[in-house]
DNA sequence: CGGGATATTGAGGGATGTCAAGGTAGGTGG
DNA sequence: CCACCTACCTTGACATCCCTCAATATCCCG
């Protein structure tokens, strides 16, 4: 099925990008000059696969702070690697209750829930002003057949998901406020470490409030916490910028 | 590869039974006569690819109650599908403390997350004696390069976990203690029903201490919670069995 | 029939939610 | 450039849900 590819940079890619245009702008694909090369989707893969997927990557989009890259139920369109930014995941349930599932940022993978069902189980909102690579399923689709190593590597990528998914649970179902806070701080921390950023100094790109609903708590006691944290000395906070004083006093706060 | 399939069913088969019969009795396959053929992994599948998968299965294996079908990482050896009793799954984090993640009844799939980092993440423990049919997971992976759609299968499987769990999340992180016990009782008799079993009348195989760490809370809410719902005429308790007067009743409390 | 595991029920306290009142930052328009 | 305005954050007082501890009851398995 390799004839979709070539078909996919004539017309048909200006197509897409054209209906993606009336959405979010569409920039150039460039794989080679991301900065999230290493941790990106494409990384565990050897050489030729990666070229391969690369070629796939039919455009990136920008997507402005507060929109939507897809709503919840919207259909499933494909997968999203971060390539600039962050993201919120937001679930809202029957009775009309929202929370936010998750926070994604560079090199991280948007969509995974919609290979379920073929609808986006949530809404992904940009928490800045961000870029996306997208990932259209029908060609992830075609490629897999092709690669099998891309098969597996997909299956690995949504187990580790639901691995991640599950400390969540653990987190909600059995630690206290503090526990909780500190987990997250000390998550954020090692996700930004392994992006080559400082794992003790950064910004949080998202409210007290959505910190809260994705920790299960309300935005005071987020609030509080990060106080009683800062005048433990575990940390400095001014507003959105933390600082991490004492990973391991963090990190015994979290174990208890 | 296909060649590894009759080797399987010499030598090594007799070899792979010897080394499970350490762990649990090996009992003879065949999944014509399984009453969660509708329900079960091949389900989804085509005729062919279902005739293709069930020649995967390469034994059956008995769990006794309390007994552990894996434990937390052991190194990833496949899924099992359960064919028989029910199964809780429970993530020790770690500061030591543990967790329920989740319960598995009839048809459904254990060990999915092994296919993240070759490691089982949680440990798997029968509720009642139950009986699992195993899916190697070498053979799983050669099968998917042999045929797609069960790749594909997969990854939705897969998905659909990731939803689940979102579900979970979500009750976790926003819902009250009474709010939690109904959601899990529909939820409960969703899944039977799916069986074909009663949607209104079953027993709960695991304890209430058991439901309330699933839950995120003690053992004596469950209890009080259950009593409640007794009271309001909800529900009829009478120790594990669980009569449900009132689904629409039931859903109510869980919405709001 | 006995004993350990499991479940029920009560009393009391603490963690966290709720409500309320400012305070701060950053963007927008004059 | 300043003033305003909105969204976000902080802090306090109070209420409440649920946890903790404890005593008793019941079930299930050997």
């Amino acid at each position: 099925m390799a004839a979709a590819v070539p078909t996919l940079t004539g017309r048909t890619l200006a197509l897409r990008a054209a209906q993606a245009g009336a959405r979010g702008e569409v920039i150039a694909r460039d794989c080679s000059s991301c900065g999230f090369r290493r941790s990106c989707l494409p990384a565990g893969l050897p050489a030729p696969e990666q070229a391969r997927l690369e070629s796939l990557v039919y455009m990136r989009r920008r997507v402005k702070r507060g929109e939507a890259l897809f709503q919840q139920d919207d259909a499933f369109r494909g997968l999203y690697a971060l390539r600039a930014g962050s993201f919120k995941t937001v679930l809202v349930d029957a009775g009309g209750r929202e929370q936010v599932t998750g926070f994604f940022i560079g090199g991280e993978l948007l969509g995974t829930g919609g290979l379920a069902s073929g609808r986006y189980p949530s809404r992904a909102v940009a928490l800045e002003d961000s870029e996306v690579c997208g990932l259209p399923h029908s060609l992830l689709e075609e490629l897999s057949q092709e690669l099998p190593a891309l098969q597996r590597y997909l299956c690995a990528v949504l187990a580790r998901e639901i691995v991640r998914n599950h400390g969540t649970m653990m987190l909600l179902g059995s630690m206290s406020a503090g526990e909780r806070l500190a987990a997250f701080l000390l998550d954020l921390s090692a996700r930004y470490a392994r992006l080559g950023f400082s794992p003790s100094d950064f910004h949080l790109r998202m409210t007290r409030e959505e910190i809260g609903s994705y920790l299960g708590q309300t935005l005071e006691t987020v609030s509080r916490q990060l106080a009683r944290f800062d005048a433990e000395g575990l940390i400095e906070v001014d507003q959105k910028h933390v600082r991490i004083r004492d990973m391991d006093g963090l990190a015994r706060v979290r174990g208890a």
